[in-house]
This record gives structure tokens, C-alpha cells and sequence, in this order.
DNA sequence: GTCTATAGGCTGATAGAC
DNA sequence: GTCTATCAGCCTATAGAC
């Protein structure tokens, strides 16, 4: 079966070639300039062959904000350096704020364009995997860390964590989000926001719900 | 100088005929329903007479944001029936959801679009208003009504205003945006949310600037 | 089977007739 | 001041060459 084989991987490299240029051009040009003719360009085939690999430009598009959630993921798990849950939800926020700086672009597509670029990301992605999709995963780190916090200190025995996790997410959000589309009229730099942010969330937590 | 007026009065008038239809257009069908053709259909002139009105696309599409920020003021400003400034900040908050959730395609515009978008509703506007434009007006009001609520109330005696008022903008921004975008992954309500958040920001604030 | 070339239908924007 | 005709660009999708 060496034949098929190799046609096989033939197929998922120029795939895999597709996927990576139109990253590039997503990363250095934004997303309006990744184009079905601009793919094709780059990897020196027609226009047409791109239909070969992908339904459609939106399924390229669903590709990279998938890709782009494995990398928030990966950002995300870099919090676990630190013991304390507190101080872990912290580093999270952190890493949140720099993902969204330097992923700007797959930031927008993944969580301020419509829901349906949200739903492919969200939504159960591929059957195999059952530990749910990235998104899924990022946002159940939050709430396990909030669940952590609930055991560990006393002053958050009466916290919800799921209901805490949306909190603190939505505000990361906002922040991330507001900085990408509104940058000049934050007045204050994203990390101190951030910074701040969290030390106002969980006391304000802790004596709200505490 | 009657026929110059009556002309004038005719060109004004069928700008805002075209920018009616393209708001109509843009709540009901989306920002991306709006093309030029369509407007030129629903006012019954053709396409390129459009461009006697707007120089492009673009100039419609910015005045319905400014227009937009216009009315998210009214909402803010209807916090006031509210005595204390706490309470204030609290129906001001409701008020913000409110308004993204009924002007979504709006809100999606100004707050979720790229950074130009924002600068042209947020950056100082016609030159005649010495206020300022729509958008730092309803900032302002966020600003104001934190400073008052120091002077108010010994407990938030240290509060930096601009500070607070940015990091409750973030939070409100994020709650609504992701509501917009991605909704099925918040479960709860946006009314708990944001009322939850009230008390806890405000509680957070309290013990950590306080 | 794989890919090229091209058709057909959108879009924004403009030049020139009337 | 308005319209028609048109350009250039994007998209999807497919017939047919190799």
C-alpha cells in the first residue's frame, strides 16, 4: 500500500502547507487578506486545488481558530508553575492577556467575530478526542482552579466556580478585547488592568460570596 | 436664495433617507447585508447616486457607530433616576447589557470591530461640540459617577476614578461581547451575570483601593 | 484521480452620457 | 443631479484537460 500511502500524505502535507501559509498571511495581514487566490499563491497551486483540501474559505478560517485555541491552551497550562491557587488564577490572567497580544488575530476570529467561528471552536470538535474540545479545556482549567480555591481557603467555602470562572472571564475578556478594538481610549496598560483586576475580582468574590 | 435651500434641503434629505434604510438594514439583516446596491434599491435611486451622499462604504458605515454611541448614551444617562451613586452605577450597568443585547449589530460595530471603527466614534468628532464626542461623553459618565461615589462614601476613599471606571467598562464590555459572540458557552444569564459582577467589583474596589 | 481554467455572481467604486 | 455602463476584485463551483 506504499502507493496509496504516499498519495495519502502528499494530500494531508499540501493540507498541512495550505493551513500554515494562510496563518502567516492571517498573522502578518489579518484575516480579510487570507483569500482562496492568496492561498493558492503561496503554495503555488490554483485557485481550484485549494477545494480539494478544504469545503470552503470558512472551513480554513474554522481550521485556524481550532489551531489558535491549542495555542491558548498551551498558554493557559504555563500558570501551573505557581502552588497557590490564588496565585495561579493570577498567571492565568497574565498569560490570557499576552496570548491575546500576540495572537490579535486569532483572538478576533476565535471570540469577536459571530458565533459561529465561536461554535466551531467551542462546540465538540473532533469525535475521538474526549476530553472535549480546546475551548472546552481552557475554560474548565478556570473552573478547577476556582474549585481548588474553594478547598483551600476558607474565605471561599460558599464560591460557585463555574459561575466564578465566567465572572473572571468575561472580565479578561473585556480587558483583551477592548485593548484590540479600542486601544487608544484605555488609558491604563493591559497588565496593570489585569493586575488589578484580579486582586479586585477575588476580594470581591471573597466577600460577596465568601 | 430659495432654490439653493430647496436643493440643499433635497440632498440632506435623501442622506438620511439612505442612512434610515442602511440602520434598518443592518438591524435586521446584519452590517454585512448592507451594500451599496441595497441602499440604492430601497431608496429607489441607483447605486453610484449613493456616492453624491458618502464618499464611500465606509462614511455609511461610520455614522451609523456614531449615531449608535448616540443612543447608548440615552441608556446610560436614564441611570439617573437612581439616588446613590452606587445604585447609579449599578442601573448603568443594566442599562449598558440592555443596549447590546437590543443594538447588538451596533454594538458589535463600535466595541468589536477594528480599532477605526472606534477612533471614529470615540476620536473627537464635529468640531462644533465642545463636549466631546458620544463615546467620551458616556465614558465620562462612568468617570464622574465613581467620583462622586468617593466623595460619597468614606470607604472608597482612595479610588482612582478613571482606574475604576475602565475596569468596570472592561467587565461590562466583556459580559456583553460575549454574549454576542459566543452565548451558548455562557450559562448564566447576562442579567445575573452583570448584577453579580456590580456587587462584586464594587465590593472588590471597596477592599482593595478602599 | 489530480489539477487547471474558467464560468457566473456577488461586491465597491468610477467615468461619462444626459 | 442622476443614471448607465463598466472595471477590478472577491467568492464558489465545475467541466474537462492531463
Amino acid at each position: 500500500m506504499g502507493i496509496a500511502e504516499r498519495k495519502q500524505r502528499h494530500k494531508t502535507d499540501l493540507r498541512d502547507k495550505a493551513l500554515k501559509v494562510s496563518q502567516k498571511i492571517m498573522l502578518n495581514e489579518g484575516l480579510s487578506a487570507l483569500t482562496i487566490r492568496r492561498v493558492a499563491d503561496e503554495i503555488e497551486y490554483s485557485p481550484g486545488a485549494i477545494y480539494l483540501y478544504f469545503r470552503n474559505r470558512e472551513e480554513i478560517v474554522r481550521e485556524l481558530g481550532r489551531l489558535g485555541m491549542e495555542t491558548l491552551l498551551e498558554y493557559l497550562q504555563r500558570g501551573d508553575v505557581a502552588a497557590d491557587p490564588a496565585e495561579r488564577l493570577g498567571v492565568m490572567a497574565l498569560n490570557y492577556a499576552r496570548f491575546a497580544s500576540e495572537h490579535t488575530e486569532t483572538y478576533r476570529l476565535v471570540f469577536m467575530s459571530d458565533s459561529e467561528t465561536a461554535r466551531a471552536v467551542f462546540g465538540s470538535g473532533d469525535d475521538k478526542n474526549t476530553k472535549g474540545s480546546p475551548g472546552e479545556r481552557a475554560f474548565h482549567l478556570l473552573v478547577s482552579e476556582f474549585t481548588r480555591l474553594r478547598g483551600s481557603h476558607a474565605d471561599f467555602a460558599e464560591l460557585d466556580p463555574v459561575r466564578a470562572a465566567e465572572t473572571y472571564w468575561a472580565h479578561l475578556h473585556g480587558i483583551a478585547s477592548l485593548k484590540i478594538s479600542c486601544s487608544e481610549f484605555l488609558k491604563t496598560p493591559v497588565e496593570v488592568l489585569v493586575e488589578t483586576s484580579v486582586k479586585v475580582l477575588l476580594a470581591g468574590i471573597r466577600a460577596v460570596d465568601g
